[in-house]
DNA sequence: CTTCTAACCTAATCAGATC
DNA sequence: GATCTGATTAGGTTAGAAG
């Protein structure tokens, strides 16, 4: 595996248009043996290879995506989640403050870009994925209640089959 | 323009902390 | 044990880079 660049050779750092993180092209694959690497293997292979740690989950996750994909075309059975599973994130703690910060950025903006996840983990202290996983399970537990979502977030309920890889 | 895929999303679920 | 909330997963869409 080696290390992920950017079209132009430098590292993504600003995003652009709506707010997402330049794209990284990875070569060839960070996909390993274990396709649920906990915590400790993907900060391992964050390290390895010089990146965030974020970015390794979601190479897994496109991965684990493609392949299960894939399994089901051939009809092959899909390992799942066998063996010792790893030790998860440690939970994190987010005081009082933080929570008041994050809480008033949600009211602003459910959708926060890059920009605005990194300005937030700047002011938090607290790791720019984290702060992405609070957005996540915010908007979830507060879909409803909130009247006035802002319709946007990836056209999300038009399902519809495709995706990485096309049927073999 | 088309294809490929990193980045992002939701929904469901798991799991630690607190009461 | 119930509740809250952070973490993880599957499975989908969007958009940027490459062909």
């Amino acid at each position: 595996m080696t290390l992920p660049t950017t079209s132009d050779g430098t590292l993504p750092a600003e995003s652009r248009g709506r707010g997402r993180r330049r794209r990284l092209v990875w070569t060839p694959t960070c996909f390993e043996r274990n396709p649920h690497p906990g915590i400790a293997t993907s900060e391992r292979l964050a390290q390895d290879i010089s990146i965030p740690e974020p970015w390794v989950q979601i190479c897994f996750q496109n991965e684990r995506s493609c392949q299960l994909r894939q399994h089901r075309w051939e009809s092959r059975p899909w390992p799942g989640k066998h063996g010792p599973q790893e030790g998860r994130q440690k939970r994190t703690a987010v005081t009082g403050s933080q929570t008041a910060l994050l809480l008033r950025a949600f009211e602003k903006d459910h959708f926060p870009g890059i920009a605005a996840r990194e300005e937030l983990a700047r002011e938090t202290g607290l790791p720019e994925s984290r702060i992405q996983i609070w957005f996540q399970n915010r908007r979830a537990r507060h879909r409803g209640q909130a009247s006035s979502v802002p319709a946007q977030a990836g056209g999300l309920c038009n399902a519809a089959p495709g995706g990485c890889h096309p049927a073999p």
